[in-house]
DNA sequence: GTCTATAATTCGATAGAC
DNA sequence: GTCTATCGAATTATAGAC
């Protein structure tokens, strides 16, 4: 069985409490209530409530980084790797929806310099994505069209999904959401 | 010429300013900053911060309602409500792109019982689109697909626009970006 | 309408005993 | 590691003179 410490529940309960009510919103009050222990006791895991969010938001990019250049590196073909990439995103959200709830909407309240920091990286990520696509329609793989817009497009149809993973309704399978989000970005609705 | 008063300038930038830095993390003395007169005098054109954001965001969400309402009223077609609704809403957002970001971004922020309001409101909103995408699907102009996750789709391809339309880069022509919207959400990016 | 001054509260973080 | 107590800073909002 999987042991749950103290610490472990801290890291946990504050997640959820940052993307339940936001994090600005969120006072160490509020966690130290929910942990049912004094506000103070917080500062044994943590050094500040920006260290909180610091912690949460480089570690699930790193993730999604991570997974994007291992199948950048591979020899599949645009629209096979844009296949990966959103399958791959599915996973990972249904993993972990709580920070990726974060990455969507809670980077904002970085402070320099490691606001700068992330937003350099998801430049450098929504880049790479612009690329595939790009080479994609080069190549004759995808219809053509305004290339900014289809990476903004295809980024929007994959950001809302840990909608579907944080809630308390029953979890949908990532297996077919991954079917209908792919059928979405490549023959649409229409048809 | 327009007539700019004190009192418009004061809506426009707190409005700009609360997109820019987040609700929270706006305080009145920026807010006055910005506008080169004291905190003090912010109390002279609204009652409250949370006043502020509550006009803002039910002055757009009515804009929305009412013209979806007004094409669902309409005889039109199910595939041709959506594209009704696709360039509705993407005119009012080149409209309003400020408005349109704190609908998006900044709704968690409504104090009870302006909170639940603008959440019931979201969610007949959504309910409607969702309606025209079943109907669409019995009629057999869309695909056979999960209605949920193609009005979540939907939805998700037309909130990013804003960004289009905030920032100061050359702005994008609201028909062109309608054309290749359009395309995606009914075509899809594959060939 | 604009200012100065400040009330009233809240928040992040620390000190120090146990 | 957990507590009590509290500091110091920041924030919304008001009072009242001009």
């Amino acid at each position: 069985m999987k042991q749950t410490t103290k610490k472990e529940k801290f890291f946990e309960e504050s997640l959820k409490l940052i993307h339940e009510k936001g994090f600005k919103a969120v006072t160490m009050r509020d966690i130290a209530q929910r942990l049912d222990f004094e506000p103070a006791n917080i500062y044994n895991y943590i050094d500040s409530k920006q260290a909180l969010l610091e912690l949460y938001l480089f570690d699930i990019s790193y993730e999604f980084h991570d997974s994007l250049n291992n199948i950048l590196k591979s020899s599949y073909s645009p629209e096979e790797k844009l296949k990966l990439i959103i399958s791959t995103h599915i996973q990972l959200t249904a993993k972990k929806p709580y920070k990726m709830a974060l990455l969507v909407n809670e980077w904002r309240n970085l402070k320099e310099p490691k606001l700068t920091e992330f937003t350099e990286g998801k430049k450098v990520y929504e880049n790479k994505i612009r690329d595939v696509i790009a080479k994609g329609i080069e190549e004759g793989q995808f219809r053509s069209m305004d290339i900014e817009i289809a990476t903004y497009s295809f980024l929007s149809s994959l950001r809302w999904i840990y909608d579907k993973y944080t809630g308390s309704e029953s979890k949908i399978n990532p297996f077919e959401l991954e079917k209908q989000i792919s059928d979405f970005i490549f023959t649409g609705m229409g048809k």
